[in-house]
RNA sequence: GGACGAUUAGCUCAGUUGGCAGAGCACCGGCCUCACAUGCCGGGGGUCACUGGUUCAAGUCCAGUAUCGUCCA
């Protein structure tokens, strides 16, 4: 291995050793396996998206805890596949077709479609190579579209199963219309967007209200105050006449609790026709609708003379005829939120319109059972409430789409008859008169396919062994901003249909963010290219950065060199990995059994078992942030900063022939290990290194993932190794703290303390020499040489001698300075012990704790000021 | 207006059951020591937003205040 650059290149490791992967079919789970299944299906991304920060960071952890897994002995699954995406997707098809200056309408449906089938054939998944080139260990062999034959069976199955027990209906209802994308959205397609406003007060007769849309004054039928409202008690229930654009109007007055009388004046006017609350007002009170806004989003006819106009063109039109008639008493200046497109931005307008919906209150019911009950598990446990509360006030689900590229529903009219038929199969005929049928023309909502994703990728309807064994999936990983878009749906639609939850696990992890904080999105230009990003710092380093960030509640803030660092810690291993393997000649198991372990050797053992049970527990909880920094921590500062330097030391001065075999079975031992733990999260390096190494197995990916014996602490190893690595550092930080150069070999004496073993650290003397840069003898006897620096390490006291080399004032600084720190400590000891309620009330074992540290602490200090006195 | 969340080192953030405040980066000092300068050694740095309360003991539990954020009206 010293052929290799000692500079780790990711590039030149990491696609060669995921098509070998693949390849081996190492991600391909057996359905018929005798193991314990673990399954994860994956949050489908759209078939038009390409990889940003987001997916990065869900697919990353989904990949870690599904090695993890496979690693582990389980019968690991991870589902890939895609969304077919019904606005996105169509919508980039629309503007290919516009650049050739033409229109969906112009091909026709049928062409249209095969149109988008060709780009998505063509140009759709880029992401699935993407997710290869972030190491997503997915059984490709198993990937779905939503769009495939088979789940648009599922669809159409539990669409009309729905239908037939009365959970679709089609009904008359206010929705959320796109004019420029021509089609409903669903309330989670709606988002809202900050804008400046006008807040108009229009004169009412005798009375005033505000708006901001004034257009739609020609649609009002009632106005509205609130019960209690004392100001407008006498007007409750009266018929107005009141001057408008055309004359006069008549008003009912009504009073409903969904006026906010300190809002504005108190009063509203009622559109029932666009505006979803004046809907709910106009049911209750039994008011008329008139629409004067058209699916286009110009007037109707009902507006008169402003028939035509654009909506916001109208409003301007309104209020400069209201200003003209004096109507207006005022206009404020008004910041608010309007709902937009989530695709196009486009202002969303309110209109009754004729759709399919989804009753969700019966679903909801069963699936906020299923997290109550604890079937389904929501880490962090935080967002159950806002599961809860959402799926408590859950409203029913528009679920058709006036789209073209999507699940066409499955029904059929008969205008003959006036008729409605759903059905599995497509209907040629009406089986009632066997006239003429036509389908309705609009799709199903893109998250009803997707709702049924972990049973439908599985096979279902079909009763198939995929489905017997991975269903229901272990664990789903999301971002909190999809949990009622997908995670509650799919809730819903799993109970009702599989009998059972989809998922045991929803992992609820973080949005990412750039460095300032900001949302990562396109439109606002500040997304560094996860790609590039890979490319620059490699694939390990990236996801490990991911995995590092991951615990953050709800926002992870995304920079380049917490990336760096972990891109440097890469290079550590690698080589760490390096000095291992250019000192395995003539290594020799069988010899290694006739040594005896070090207490370094049984030291970095004892410390990896350690490290192993913190991984597991970690990744057990989803914490991934603890198990990325716990291996981080042993491997860095632990195996390399310690074990590796005495490793040197055993190589390069031991003639034992058995000695040095124990020690390169130890460092082959402890980095092979530590490569499988690591392995989930930097897959590439780790395997690359471990096939260096001498192993078992083919691959370290389907190697054991490493078990935390019971009886593997030795903490009579890791007390003596504690011990010299506070001497050593004792010796190290007077020579810094003293301006000792790193080269000047130094002299001194260890005099052990009371409870240390002077045997042990007799044989560990010439190896803490060498660590230190000093001749260190160990003397039970040992009186304080004249002119040295002593320093308190582990209950020891040692003696720097300090002749000739040294600045005595630094040292004396340095020795007040310990000084004052113990003698701190021990007056918040004493503090703590002086009080009678402590020593009391607090339980014994923590009282006793605090005794034994003012103890220790104490003997600290009488140590320093000795030192101190002799260097005057 | 409502709900939820946040406030800990210069920055970004951890801190599981209350028991001596942590990491990474940045900073300061010293080192090209035979795996690594993407490195090594040493070091400084915090009234845990504020005010009360519970407790022997509060970053941690409770109430309120302030500022910021997200979602919903």
């Amino acid at each position: 291995m010293t052929d290799i650059s000692d500079r780790y290149d990711p590039r030149r490791v990491e696609p060669h050793w995921y098509r070998e992967w693949e390849e081996r079919g190492y991600f391909h789970a057996d359905a018929a396996s005798p193991k314990k299944p673990y399954s994860i299906v994956i949050p489908p991304p759209n078939v038009t998206g390409s990889l940003h920060w987001g997916h990065a960071l869900n697919n990353t952890l989904q990949d870690i805890l599904i090695r993890y897994k496979r690693m582990d002995g389980y019968n690991a699954l991870w589902l890939p596949g895609t969304d077919h995406a019904g606005i996105a997707t169509q919508y980039v098809v629309e503007r290919q077709l516009a650049a050739e200056g033409k229109t969906k309408e112009d091909l026709g449906r049928e062409a249209f479609l095969a149109r988008v089938w060709k780009w998505k054939d063509e140009s759709g998944g880029i992401i699935i190579n993407q997710l290869k080139r972030l190491g997503a260990s997915c059984d490709w062999r198993r990937e779905r579209f939503t769009m495939d034959a088979g789940l648009s069976t599922a669809v159409r199955e539990v669409f009309v199963r729905l239908w037939e027990e009365g959970l679709v209906y089609q009904g008359d209802y206010i929705v959320n219309w796109c004019p420029r994308c021509q089609t409903v959205l669903s309330d989670l397609e709606v988002e809202r967007e900050e804008r400046d406003a006008e807040f108009v007060y229009i004169k009412y007769g005798p009375l005033t209200l505000g708006t901001v849309r004034p257009e739609t004054k020609l649609g009002d039928t009632a106005l509205a105050v609130h019960p209690k409202d004392k100001r407008y008690a006498t007007y409750v229930g009266k018929t107005l006449d009141v001057p408008s654009v055309d004359g006069l109007i008549r008003m009912v007055v009504v009073a409903d609790a969904a006026v906010d009388p300190r809002f504005g004046t108190g009063v509203i006017k009622v559109t029932p026709g666009h505006d979803p609350v004046d809907f709910e007002i106009g049911r209750r009170h039994n008011l008329p609708t008139r629409t004067v806004i058209g699916f286009d989003g110009r007037m109707t006819a009902l507006a008169g003379r402003y028939a035509g106009l654009d909506r916001f063109e109208c409003r301007k039109r309104i209020v400069e005829d209201l200003q003209a008639l004096g109507l207006i008493e005022r206009i404020e200046p008004y910041r608010h939120a309007v709902g937009v497109c989530y695709r196009c931005k486009t202002v969303v307008e309110p209109l009754i319109s004729t759709q399919w919906y989804v009753r969700t209150k019966p679903l909801a019911e069963a699936a906020i059972k299923a997290v109550r009950s604890g079937r389904i598990r929501i880490v962090p446990r935080a967002w159950t409430k806002t599961y809860y509360h959402w799926m408590e006030n859950i409203r029913d689900w528009a679920i058709s789409r006036q789209l073209w590229w999507g699940h066409r529903i499955p029904a059929w009219y008969c205008d003959a008859e006036g008729t409605v038929h759903v059905s599995r199969t497509d209907l040629p005929a009406c089986p009632g008169c066997g006239g003429a049928l036509r389908q309705d023309s609009d799709v199903l909502d893109t998250w009803f396919s997707s709702g049924l994703w972990p049973f439908s990728t599985l096979g279902w309807p079909e009763q198939t062994e995929d489905l017997r064994t991975f269903y229901p999936t272990a664990c789903l990983a999301t971002g909190f901003d999809i949990l009622f878009f997908w995670v509650a749906r799919m809730a819903m639609l799993g109970i009702k249909f599989m009998g059972d939850v989809p998922f045991r696990d929803v992992y609820i992890h973080a949005l990412v963010r750039d460095a300032e904080g900001a949302k990562m999105s396109k439109s606002e230009g500040n997304v560094a290219d996860p790609l590039m990003v890979m490319e620059k710092y490699g694939t390990d380093a990236f996801r490990f950065t991911l995995a590092a960030l991951a615990a953050q509640g709800r926002d992870i803030r995304m920079s380049e060199d917490r990336i760096e660092g972990y891109r440097n810690f890469a290079n550590k291993i690698w080589n760490a990995a390096r000095l291992v393997l250019s000192n395995l000649d003539g290594y020799d198991p069988r010899l290694a059994k006739k040594g005896t372990p070090s207490v370094a050797d049984r030291w970095i053992m004892s410390r990896l078992q350690a490290t192993t049970k913190s991984v597991r527990r970690a990744l057990d909880t989803y914490r991934f942030n603890d198990a990325a920094s716990a291996v981080y921590q042993f491997l860095w500062h632990e195996f390399c900063d310690w074990y590796l330097e005495i490793a040197k030391q055993r190589l390069y001065q031991t003639v034992d022939p058995a000695a040095r075999a124990v020690t390169q079975r130890t460092l082959v031992e402890t980095l092979e290990a530590t490569l499988r733990l690591l392995h989930p999260f930097m897959p590439f390096i780790s395997e690359e290194i471990w096939q260096r190494l001498p192993h078992a197995g083919p691959s370290v990916m389907i190697a054991p993932f490493p078990k935390a014996r019971g009886r593997a602490h030795d903490a009579a190893a890791e007390g003596r190794m504690a011990a010299v690595i506070a001497i050593v550092s004792g010796v190290r930080n007077v020579r810094s703290e003293s301006r000792i150069p790193p080269g000047t070999e130094l002299r001194a004496t260890v005099r052990p303390g009371a409870g240390s073993d002077v045997e042990a650290l007799r044989e560990a003397a010439s190896l803490m020499g060498a660590l230190a840069r000093a001749a260190i003898t160990v003397d039970p006897a040992a009186s304080r040489p004249a002119h040295s620096a002593v320093a308190v390490a582990d209950g020891c006291e040692v003696y720097v001698e300090l002749e000739g080399v040294v600045d005595l004032g630094a040292e004396r600084q340095r020795v007040l300075k310990e000084i004052d720190r113990a003698s701190r400590e021990i007056t918040f000891f004493e503090g703590k012990l002086s009080r009678q309620d402590f020593v009391e009330r607090a339980p014994a074992d923590v009282v006793a704790r605090e005794r034994e540290r003012l103890a220790a602490t104490r003997a600290v200090l009488d140590k320093l000021t000795a030192g101190l006195k002799a260097l005057e």
